[in-house]
DNA sequence: CTTGGAAGTTAGATGCTCTAACATATGTAA
DNA sequence: TTACATATGTTAGAGCATCTAACTTCCAAG
């Protein structure tokens, strides 16, 4: 959520985009007050139509939120791929640049990186768990090459897993001011790199 | 949460404990459905009274939530000092034991445990903050025993935090369905042995 | 006893979700 | 071009949630 998105002010009776403009409404207010303040008529406000609009587009509010949630996923799935690209494949750089590229996005927006891994009552949003086992696929790929192993056999499912550890919990502590602010001198980098030594030790 | 919390009939006017039993409604309301779908009113038709009864004892929604989860983190403290005596101070036991509880705990009231690392826009309840102080009090203080430092310098703060991340990173992915499938064979414990022989290297 | 306050109640103001019925624009086919 | 079907907006309103005000019940201190 970098572009600040201001009320919109139409000419037209149609919006031109509504959807994605109650998509990026949806990510700006739950960043900003949380899943729990969020509400459907404030997104309305926001992008300025009646608060009937929505449900021309999305069945309920719930699926407001994981349209909202999925999208924040493809559009960091994307960044992560783009971050990726310049270290060369199976070396250690690339682990490093991975693992920070998830704790810079959490910190960037911890309201959707939570969301992406909530509870979700009942439905279980197909798109959001599918998304994350690309993720963890992508992991594990990595994890393989730089082990130099042939496939994802039993020594890369453990080393992924151990590393995924490490990662979603340096993402998580990272959000929470409170231990965030416990992280002794040092950048995200430094530790994931420290870990990755030992983690990924071949 | 493990008792289990059944509609309460009333023979007096007056409850009796109300506020004690709001705050159960809330913290079973929640981990059933979450936060967002967790409402007040529910809260009162499982506890047997009109929906204004709570405001004679919390000044708001928010901050009955807040109550849930500050007595959800009394009571996992409570548990974790239990756990932890019958380990001898300073031994690698001690230190697995103590991440095992975590982990064991974010399984079993995941609604809880995330709150607790929530966003809480504007007001970061104190009594919360205050509680993840100590609690990350009592891991420098592990760390440091187990490693034999006379104090908690900069070597204790640093295994400190990547222990935590460990242990963090363990109780999330433990409670997302699609990456806790993940784990290879080998137990939470198992997993937190191997971590600590390495992060906790002495 | 009496009585003051704590802890309930009902009633209602305000706001949110979502549906129904209606209005307006757009694109395709005659 | 005209006309219709459809997509995408609107207003109105039902139903439920939060929270306050004013009233009631009960306990406990004097």
């Amino acid at each position: 959520m970098a572009q600040e998105q201001i009320k919109e002010a139409r000419k037209s009776y149609h919006h031109g985009d509504l959807k994605g403009a109650l998509i990026r409404a949806t990510q700006q207010l739950i960043e900003e007050k949380g899943i729990d303040h969020f509400s459907v008529s404030d997104a309305c406000r926001l992008a300025g139509v009646s608060t009937a609009a929505p449900y021309k587009h999305f069945k309920s509010k719930d699926e407001m939120v994981v349209a909202g949630v999925c999208d924040a996923m493809a559009r960091h799935a994307a960044e992560l791929q783009a971050d990726l690209a310049p270290h060369l494949k199976g070396s250690q750089d690339r682990i490093v640049a991975m693992g920070a590229n998830y704790v810079d996005y959490a910190l960037r927006e911890p309201g959707m990186f939570r969301l992406r891994f909530a509870h979700f009552e009942g439905e279980p949003p197909e798109a959001i768990q599918m998304s994350g086992e690309a993720i963890y696929g992508l992991v594990q790929e990595e994890v393989r090459a730089y082990l130099g192993e042939p496939e994802i056999n039993e020594r890369v499912r453990d080393r992924a897993y151990l590393l995924w550890c490490v990662v979603h919990g340096m993402s998580y502590l990272s959000m929470v001011p409170e231990f965030a602010s416990k992280r002794p001198l040092g950048s995200p980098e430094d530790y994931l790199r420290r870990m990755s030594d030992v983690v990924l030790a071949r």
